[in-house]
DNA sequence: TTGAAAGCGTTACCAC
DNA sequence: GTGGTAACGCTTTCAA
């Protein structure tokens, strides 16, 4: 319709140099038809074979954690130019394998995950085909795949140091499912921190494998009615830590029980008193895996790197109450 | 490498009806060649050119609103062995463009989006081009587009309502910006509600236009500063909703001044009073979204429909304080 | 600077 | 049932 070659087309749409005349009546055509490139093809056919798609697997898009993690890859592959593909896990490997096989076969130029933990093979074989891997919030033991972390262990021992000081000696813990490595690292790290204070561990006082705020709330209802109840409480996660403050606050021992929460709450601040947390900077996070990414997509080609980042310790109340007698 | 012809290899990989024999040769041929479809390429070739993806345009993916109707859309999205493309506008109408634009270059299947209501000509362009759109949480001017609201005005009307019978007669509303069509009908439902019951509505009691946490809990701190404070909050948003709770718990007033929210926020119900709020249902919002999209993917070619889900009344003690000297 | 033609990985069609 | 071949919409190469 413009009538120029095809090939004409193509530059004009890629914006690459054209005598203006053509230009105008290929844009002119364009307008007309509404023709409106098509990026699949696109990439099919270009040298890089480049998609510009992310894709993200998440645990749980709905959790909030996976929302912030989301917006801020979201917003560093915007500034490439790039789009997010994003799918949940729910931590189940099936389903992970099932988003990576999807994300690999839609040829994302790179996978950002949240690894369940139960599929490393699978994430070493989407590398291996071509498809470079990031993990996010967990390690992961396949080769050549950076991950971005936070120091978990050192953020539970020092809560768990502020407890001690404060007249703790019964502390609770509540972890998530073990076969999550975060799970297992804040534990490790509670574990630490009652050592390096010469405190008992009290195995009864420890609460793993709950998965979700009911499984956490009916676990604390248990601590709280023993014989010998924890003056204090760590949460290992997010919901956890909603959980247990729900059984604090039926018994109204919200201000008696000390509790502090791993991973931040939006209005844990607003409550009486405050949920004190160890808090990660999910911005952060994003940011970083994405840009370890792009190292990657930009051909750096060395060994895995491994990001810890640091958590912040956000006194709200709940955490420094003193224990009872003190 | 497995000595077949190349139609053969897309039958079996397609599942497709093929001599048992023949079809194992191509299986191991792919497993030991590390195969893997190209369903880019897969779809540029289809008779039906379905990409098996939808686009999602979100006001911003870290929002719980936002994360939830993610999620939901994703689970309904799975079930049709789709995949979702996510995107943030921050109300941004050029931001919003640009997602409208890359999405349907990429060929998705079908729009879910939210809308912010400056850009129907987009949505408009998009469903012409052939891709079929949803809107979520807000109407649209544009033809043809299918939307999924709740019935804003009856749940701020009713939340009123409650609210004066409770004695209270200086009711203050926070709104979102006007751009925003849920912002305008939640404040008309707050109007309605006044006239309802014949009470006063005070202009110097609406703050509107405000947007994030922080603008509402400066709105909040000069109503209470005023000669005749309210005696009751209205909140047309969710984070307007923390920050006038921030506001009136820094003054320690959220025993005496009543508060009520729209859509829910976690953690509402353990404050100390709850937050009442006027919740809406995130699952089924983006579940309604995603089937009215399939219906049109299915072929449904009628004039746009137009959904409206309820609200449901959280009572939770802030919405049910009485007014001071009752 | 331009256009014709090849080809990206796949599926659809049509003979065998 | 099978294989050769054309074609999807595009970019790249190469000769003009």
């Amino acid at each position: 319709m413009a009538g120029v070659g095809i090939a004409t087309v193509s530059r004009v749409i890629n914006g690459k140099p054209v005598t203006p005349d053509l230009a105008e009546r290929v844009t002119r055509a364009a307008e007309q038809l509404g023709y409106r490139q098509d990026l699949t093809a696109s990439s099919l056919r270009r040298a890089d074979r480049r998609t510009h798609t992310l894709g993200l697997v998440l645990e749980d898009a709905a959790n909030p954690f996976s929302a912030a993690l989301h917006r801020a890859v979201e917003d560093a592959a915007a500034e490439r130019g790039m789009l997010l593909l994003a799918g949940s896990t729910d931590e189940d490997p099936v389903r992970e394998r099932g988003l990576l096989k999807t994300f690999t076969a839609r040829r994302v130029d790179g996978l950002i995950v949240v690894p369940t933990g139960q599929n490393d093979t699978d994430l070493d074989a989407a590398r291996r085909a071509g498809t470079p891997v990031v993990c996010v919030d967990r390690r992961t033991t396949a080769p050549q795949v950076d991950t971005v972390t936070v120091d978990n262990r050192a953020g539970v021992r020092a809560a768990v140091k502020r407890l001690y000081e404060a007249g703790h000696r019964r502390i609770a813990f509540l972890g998530d499912l073990r076969s999550i490595w975060t799970a297992e690292e804040r534990y490790a790290g509670f574990v630490e921190g009652l050592a390096s204070v010469g405190c008992v561990l009290h195995p009864s006082l420890v609460r793993r494998d709950l998965h979700g705020a009911d499984a956490a709330q009916e676990a604390t209802r248990a601590l709280l009615a023993l014989a010998h109840a924890p003056t204090a409480l760590v949460s290992g996660q997010n919901l956890l830590t909603i959980g247990a403050r729900m059984a604090l606050q039926e018994r109204q021992l919200q201000r008696r029980v000390a509790l502090v929460g791993f991973d931040d709450l939006p209005l844990a601040d607003l409550l009486e008193p405050g949920i004190s947390v160890i808090a990660q900077d999910h911005s952060a996070i994003g940011r970083e895996a994405a840009d370890l990414l792009f190292d990657r997509l930009d051909g750096e080609g060395g060994p895995a790197r491994h990001r810890v980042l640091p958590t912040r310790y956000l006194a709200r109340g709940s955490g420094e109450l003193p224990a009872p007698g003190r």
